[in-house]
DNA sequence: ATGCATTAATAAATTGCACTTATTAATGCA
DNA sequence: TGCATTAATAAGTGCAATTTATTAATGCAT
């Protein structure tokens, strides 16, 4: 019993219509097509559904006890397709993403408020990590894609550059530093360093720039976490080397930020997703923003850092935004 | 968007099987002929479902989330075939009669009782009727069938020979009537008769057996319902004639019937029904059942009116037995 | 690294089947 | 009785699905 589809809706057609010939013009097949088509259905199920003859055509009891059966059965698969169909028209669904904490706390809420204001199904669950995690994170599928710094090259991962994150120089506001005419790594090496821990990307990046730069970074302090260094800047101890995009480095009056004139200090933030793998239309759809948020970036540089952070985004996010 | 139940089975073997080879396989078709279902399915809801090489076939997200979708919707589709399929493969449903009164209390009981031991799920529902109703109930649909006298000869009814259900005299135990050599037209007219009612279907067939036989019926008495002319008959009042499969004949001790000895004296009892219309299965299934004891009837003559009515039977099926 | 085995995709050819047009038969109505 | 309407049938056509043969990719074992 193979019944299809265009059987039923046939058969719904006939019933609807009152007629053969008028039920084939509305499925757009000839009279005799939908007979066969009729008869085929009445083959497989064994029963004869319509007494016809040439002047009239009606349902048999059979046809009468079975109408809403088929009835249902349509009204179900088309109001199915509807549903499918939106989800590749409307984008929906879960968005999981592994996140450097600094992108996290940085440009990435108010990308997501800006994406949700426009895609209202569409939730979010953000995981922050270190760069180890985020590629362990897109690996396991844990998340839809991830979020980290360039320079990964895993087979089975792709990557795409979005934004290039500088690393500055933060110093004490009315420092000597900021009065320099040029911010490179021999003139910063004269200046105390608060540096980030040897575990840090960042660190690991000022340590690749200093060496490339013939020199070596010597740390007078060593931090763990941003804002600690950030508060021995502020506490005079030297001068640190951080992203620009990190959030712990805004709302001091008293310090301020330069860039480091030497293209080592530049870190790729890239969107990290397993490679052959297809990525819901909703994730398409954000990786797009994040791509355009990128080139906007790029036409006016230094400007995609200064994304303003909503009120309350960023814990907002932490703990996943459900939508609908 | 015509996506087709073979695409929507092909994706769930898929999914089952965990490879196109082996999927294709358990449905029977070629491999390449599975990977064109399968990008078919894609093409028309426009998205990827697997993420697929040569090695491995990963449902994608948007795949997971569709699997249930599918998963509900061939599950209804299966269950409701599996319904429609009992449905010509156990009768069921409800089967509407309009039988003469004479034979809804003589041998129908036991046939219906009989037929729904073996076909529980069908109910009945019986309209008695005389035999102008019965014609006019099956005309109007307000039946599956009828059961009522042969004769009729309307350009959209059919009608099926079940019974010759013969006129019997009806006579007191003991009367000269029972001695008789020979009971024919002439002879019976020697005796005073209870007579049915003009209107009835029973009193036109004695009136044109009369006159075939070149004779008259002249009633010593009239009775409209067979009790009060079997009551008459007990009385003395006369000799009736009645059809043998009367129940109102039996169960008196005092009373005894003899066939008559023309061939007049038959009437046809015949299944009525709608030209050109197709009935229920289980319609089906039960006129075969009465054909069948007609059948036998014929076989064993006179003993198809000996069938034995159960207790209770006339009332039950008055108000029509609901099944299930 | 290299070759082998496995598996999905592609190409080309074939088959089958659903459809169309043309015609017939039946039926109600004037 | 003839006309108009409509479903069924017949014959022919064309498209679409399928098959076989081949290719390309990928993991695994050596």
């Amino acid at each position: 019993m193979d019944v299809n589809l265009r059987q039923i809706r046939a058969f719904l057609a006939v019933v609807g219509l009152g007629g053969f010939t008028r039920a084939a013009g509305a499925l757009n097949i000839s009279q005799p097509a939908l007979t066969i088509r009729i008869r085929q259905l009445e083959d497989q199920i064994g029963l004869r559904l319509f007494d016809r003859n040439t002047r009239s055509v009606q349902l048999t009891r059979v046809g009468q006890e079975l109408l809403p059966v088929f009835q249902r059965l349509m009204k179900d698969f088309d109001s199915a397709m509807a549903d499918i169909r939106e989800f590749s028209e409307e984008p929906r669904g879960t968005i999981r993403v592994a996140v450097l904490p600094s992108f996290a706390a940085g440009p990435l809420p108010a990308l997501i408020a800006d994406f949700r204001a426009r895609n209202p199904r569409v939730s979010f669950v953000l995981k922050d990590a270190v760069g180890k995690r985020v590629l362990a994170m897109v690996r396991n599928e844990e998340v839809d894609f991830g979020i980290g710094v360039g320079g990964v090259d895993e087979p089975d991962l792709d990557t795409i550059d979005i934004f290039e994150d500088r690393l500055v120089l933060v110093y004490p506001r009315g420092h000597a530093a900021g009065e320099l005419p040029l911010a490179s790594v021999p003139v910063i090496s004269q200046f105390p360093l608060v540096l980030m821990d040897k575990d840090t990307s960042v660190r690991r990046l000022v340590d690749e720039a200093f060496a490339a730069a013939g020199s070596i970074a010597t740390p007078a302090c060593e931090a763990t976490y941003m804002s600690t260094a950030v508060s021995m800047v502020r506490a005079g101890l030297g001068l640190a080397i951080l992203p620009a995009s990190a959030i712990e480095i805004r709302g001091f009056a008293d310090i301020a930020t330069r860039p480091i004139d030497d293209a080592g200090f530049v870190r790729r933030i890239v969107i990290i997703k397993r490679r052959g793998s297809s990525l819901l239309p909703a994730v398409e759809e954000f990786t797009k923003v994040l791509l355009a948020a990128a080139n906007s970036c790029a036409a006016t540089p230094g400007a995609c850092l200064n994304v303003e952070v909503q009120d309350g985004g960023a814990e907002a996010l932490a703990v996943g935004v459900q939508g609908q």
